[in-house]
DNA sequence: GCCCTGTTTCGGTAATTCCTGAAACTACAA
DNA sequence: TTGTAGTTTCAGGAATTACCGAAACAGGGC
């Protein structure tokens, strides 16, 4: 790591530079594609609108590879597109509040993962329902625990991301007491 | 799906099939590979323990790939080696209680996940603490923000993985209401 | 119609991750 | 010591996922 004077430009680019690497590496163990997670860093912490072009500058990708991850980011809700009047190009401003963003992450992630889930195992639940037999009745019980577990589990979640972050970080500092 | 008279075996066999490559899709989409979901799937649903070569058999996979998913469910915790009295063969159990699953999971992606994570962002907003320039200020101002909310999340996950099911099922309960 | 500016799609390739099968290793028993 | 039953390692191949670059497309103005 470098050491700049305080007001040396080259210090902020730098240490912004690091933590887009840094998020994509965090992303990446997260499931989440290294690239998207490094254009969604870009975006939270840069102060103006950016274009395709000028993302594709900073990180050094293609255009195609530019191009779908700003999609899948929209399509996510964790950037927006915005269109200046008069102008045709597409500029992209990422929502920066951190609880926001984890409701979205929250609700998507619910959404794409946790629902797929209650409903594979619910259906597993129900076809093994009457079934005779200790090792049968067992393998239901197990199931539908598991089922179960679920379905409070996606409660939790949703209630949590409806919220706002005035009421829950107070009761999150509570609740470690 | 087939249906079967509600006393046949094979109803089972194929309900816990299912359970396997469902729950190997599953694991999947949370960023683990099918094959050790599906190794743990096999384990939390069967009665006996089951021995590397079992598992070889009822998967349909080579002695490597059991070996190694074995190997690191067993680092997870999820699942335990046992050594029967007499017998030089190692056998494998699953932790099955759902919510010591759970808590399992929360405190080793905790680890290996949440943990990097705030480390490499409290050292970008260490770094960036004395610069000037609005821009700068407004950088460090948002890397502040995910790092403390990290943090706060960090210590809410430890409070529940080592809370226990009976307190937290009910506290849940309420909570929804 | 034809250019101009920008967006979207897509075939091929590179990179990564996962899996196999076989060989090497360990420990015990005859 | 050799045989046997088991575990561990690993090089190479298969499968998946991500990425590039170029071509196709869209919608204005002239």
């Amino acid at each position: 790591m470098k050491t700049r004077p305080e007001n040396d430009p080259r210090a902020l680019l730098e240490a912004r530079d690091d933590f887009v690497t840094q998020w994509g590496t965090i992303g990446t163990a997260w499931g989440i594609n290294r690239t998207m997670a490094q254009v969604h860093a870009l975006l939270i912490t840069t102060g103006h609108l950016m274009s395709t072009d000028e993302i594709m500058e900073d990180l050094k990708i293609s255009r195609g590879n530019a191009h779908k991850n700003l999609r899948d980011l929209v399509s996510w809700g964790l950037i927006r597109s915005v269109v200046r009047k008069g102008e045709r190009k597409e500029y992209f401003e990422a929502e920066k509040n951190v609880w926001k963003m984890f409701c979205i992450i929250l609700r998507e992630r619910r959404r794409r993962e946790l629902r797929p889930a209650q409903a594979a195992l619910q259906e597993c639940a129900a076809r093994t329902k009457g079934l005779k037999g200790a090792e049968a009745v067992a393998f239901n019980k197990q199931i539908k625990a598991l089922s179960d577990f679920l379905e409070l589990a996606d409660s939790v979640i949703t209630k949590i991301s409806r919220s706002e972050q005035s009421s829950m970080v107070p009761w999150a500092l509570k609740f470690l007491k």
